[in-house]
DNA sequence: AGGTTAATTGAACAGTGTTAATATAACTTC
DNA sequence: GAAGTTATATTAACACTGTTCAATTAACCT
């Protein structure tokens, strides 16, 4: 009984010759202008090949995509981790921005874009790569999450609201996605003539934002409450009593 | 002589026929399931006829994309127009929200998605479908443009900062939009738990923040220039110099 | 009726992702 | 070294895509 195999290291090469391929063309032309007989020609191989490797067009994908995400994991850890929350943040945000600008194709599929069979397992995860793909993309999130729970450590309004840090970094990575995405899509060229000072100033607007509903956090929840009085008939007020419930 | 023509009714039902039937499939399958000859199978048609009446697969989706926007505008201004400027703006966005539930498929091709042929023009737009397209996308934007002058109106601060109120518009409006496409896009999936009561938290802390500057701008330039001393170090201050300069 | 011509079509082309049968090549055992 | 075993690689094909073009249809005018 013989289990004859090619020498392994020869077989992870064609492999890595097929991911690099992918990657290279990837971020030449995206997501659309790749193709499976394009991939092989330049990773010299036969198209078949490539399915010894990836079932599927989608699974390479998922490939270049949890690369994308380990690139923008790298370069958030870089960053030097100061001991103000709020520098933290504000450097993951430069991060953030200089990603989308540096790596056009990868912020495309990562954040705007979508390899939906993966992305919404309504069910169980039947390929476990979806699994490693969604645990680094939240790992990026993590940090952002850690430097949010660190900003509002010791408020201690916060055990009766405890959804609130995450949905303080959730929409401060919203908010620069949201200017990103617009941005990219063109849809407003017309009118924006500094895309990084919108950027930047809306990220300092919401950081300031934070900064002042800490101060009133740790001033007691009673100034919260009274607050505002209810104003009369159409006028509008931005209640914040949404964090209390639930 | 002769000039005969089919009725001209007969050639806008076709054309029409096509159209419904890419609205209906794209509305069920999105952007990628709809084929040309779904379309024509649909419209009770050959494939090669649409080429009658659109140049392209990408032209035709443009029509689609057009359609869009229309239906968007009109969902905006059927909102009753209330004189707080405030008031107009939290329903704008309140219908932006309902908007990327209930036409997800529009959603995605509108904000998230790109045709990228037509929206991006770098030089003269070829296409003048292109510029209708941009036309009634930008006439949505115009809405909470507006809103946002009317907010904004009467402040003296204004004249030094011409691009603020775009600014403020186009956040807002990155802001929904990158909380509705992260939240889409699955990538939190784990975390969130209240997708609308994130969302409108968002929208209404922003719109708070707005209220904030525009008595702090009614109060005068003074106080914000004096605002609050440059903390030591590394401690982050967020600065709102950004809109004077330039 | 016959002519003109716009609208429609069938058939084909080059390209796509994917697969099944086949061929290759490396290892073990004789 | 020769034969056997078997993982890897390839060839050829399938069903599909968007798109084009020569040929056909059908409505109008003379």
């Amino acid at each position: 009984m013989a289990r004859p195999k090619r020498p392994p290291w020869q077989v992870e090469q064609t492999k890595n010759k097929i991911f690099q391929a992918t990657l290279e063309l990837f971020n030449r032309q995206g997501y659309e202008a790749v193709t499976i007989r394009k991939i092989a020609r330049r990773a010299g191989c036969s198209p078949a090949t490539i399915y010894n490797y990836y079932s599927d067009k989608d699974a390479l994908y998922l490939d270049i995509l949890t690369e994308g995400f380990a690139i923008l994991y790298q370069l958030l850890q870089a960053e030097p981790r100061s001991r103000d929350p709020l520098v933290r943040l504000r450097a993951y945000t430069a991060v953030f921005y200089r990603f989308s600008l540096d790596h056009p194709y990868y912020y495309d599929i990562m954040f705007s874009f979508h390899v939906p069979k993966y992305l919404d397992y309504a069910g169980t995860p039947a390929e476990e790569t979806a699994f490693a793909e969604k645990e680094v993309a939240l790992k990026n999130i993590g940090l952002i999450l850690e430097a949010m729970a660190d900003f509002y450590r010791g408020c201690p309004a916060l055990r009766s609201a405890p959804g609130m840090v995450t949905g303080r970094a959730l929409t401060l990575l919203g908010t620069c996605h949201g200017i990103i995405s617009l941005h990219r899509s063109g849809i407003w060229a017309e009118l924006e003539t500094d895309f990084s000072a919108l950027y930047f100033s809306a990220v300092d607007d919401y950081l300031q934002k934070l900064t002042r509903e800490k101060e009133e956090l740790l001033a007691g929840e009673v100034r919260l409450r009274a607050a505002r009085q209810q104003p009369t008939g159409e006028e509008y007020s931005s209640r914040r009593s949404f964090w209390k419930k639930r």
